[in-house]
DNA sequence: GCAGTTCAGGTTGACCTGACCAGAAGGTGG
DNA sequence: CCACCTTCTGGTCAGGTCAACCTGAACTGC
């Protein structure tokens, strides 16, 4: 239960819930999109004062989706656009003292919810590629659900979870570009993203740019959604 | 904890660990190798008399990976070459009357293993393709685990697991052909095993055979093993 | 020695990918 | 209004991958 640990179950397991939230912010260095997470300081022992992913025990009505929203809900104030069930650890050593079996889930924050989004207390956001010294074994957990994120984008459209409703192909590139960390040759990328058939053209296009006017784009039906 | 389940913890969340073990056995009808799983009749309530995924109770000083080990040792009396976390599976009306999740894995055996496997009290083995009408969610537990087989055995070596440490590319492409259910091109199978540089030749053949002596391969260096 | 079978390697054409080029279509500044 | 800049959008081209097919090699059994 890593973060709202009451007292230690001595020689009984308890089952948390924690949840990897990845939104696109620009850096502060570089200014360029990159990846964020929000993290909650530890307000208990062990590791009191230390990062640690946002998360909860698992309660006996509640699914672990829906375990996993409610940690959304709790720390950032928004309904995710996508959520995904990553793996479970459970390491006898991975908690001092008790033992603690989460199962991590990771989710995609769109930069208009991003927005309006109101963080919780004791909660801060961090650069995903940064992170380090967490509680737990939070390090690795943030470094797997790095690496499915960016296996993931490369044969499944969760880009499109990052982005509104209508959107550019540049916009839709820089979501891949900011993940993938290099970047797509524009014209490749375009024939790519229409072959696939996941987004079809709005037929309106973007104005007020200071060049040639971008195409709008949709997400097409969705066939399959998660996996 | 599925199998073993002792008193419903109320109000509690109990955790189990099960497991999803293939092997390759001839068809009863067909004869052509297709993937077997073992599964035990449930002496309890609920689901009493059905047939179930493999598994327990998670012991406090027992890792996950360890906890599935044991499972498979109890039913098949057998060490898996290949041991992986599937998914984690914890709706809570998966389980009358109690709140269990269940943490799944899924192992693969070598067919000389195999062979000398003393199936364990009230275990009985099926092929996989034909199950149904297993207790709890298991029906669904097992397609996605064959859904995860067939994914990866496309991208990864895991077919070595299937098979001893020596072997010919004809018992590499049955493997394959066996997992897919469809038949491969040899030549092309062989150009693309060799290419991706997973087996190596041992410089000896395959004799006793009614025809051209196959060379014989060894898994190369394992660079990467799970995952 | 001949038939049958499987191994092993080669060829071909379709397709995908990445690198690159060039025109189109807007705004911007003089 | 016009040169210029930026980005969009479509096209070409070389290299690699993959499936389908073909052919010779090597062995056993009759």
């Amino acid at each position: 239960m890593d973060t709202t640990l009451q007292e230690p179950a001595t020689g009984q397991v308890s089952l948390a819930v924690s949840t990897v939230i990845f939104a696109l912010r620009p850096h502060p260095v570089t200014d360029r999109t990159t990846l964020w997470l929000p993290l909650v300081r530890r307000i208990r022992q062990p590791y009191e004062g230390r990062w640690a992913l946002p998360g909860g025990p698992l309660r006996p009505d509640e699914d672990l989706t829906a375990s996993a929203r409610h940690t959304l809900e709790r720390t950032t104030g928004l309904a995710p656009q996508y959520l995904e069930q990553l793996y479970s650890f459970g390491a006898v050593d991975r908690s001092p003292h008790d033992r603690v079996v989460s199962i991590v889930y990771w989710a995609l924050v769109r930069p208009d919810e991003d927005a309006r989004a109101t963080d919780g207390e004791n909660v801060e956001w961090f650069v995903a590629d940064e992170v380090e010294g967490l509680a737990f074994d939070h390090d690795a957990i943030v470094a797997h659900a790095l690496d499915r994120l960016r296996a993931k984008i490369t044969y499944s459209p969760i880009a499109l979870a990052f982005l509104t409703d209508e959107f550019t192909l540049a916009q839709l590139r820089e979501v891949h570009e900011a993940v993938l960390r290099r970047a797509l040759d524009p014209a490749n990328f375009r024939r790519q993203v229409l072959a696939g058939g996941t987004v079809v053209p709005t037929g309106s296009h973007l104005t007020g740019t200071s060049h040639r006017p971008p195409a709008l784009y949709r997400r097409a039906r969705q066939p399959e959604e998660n996996r």
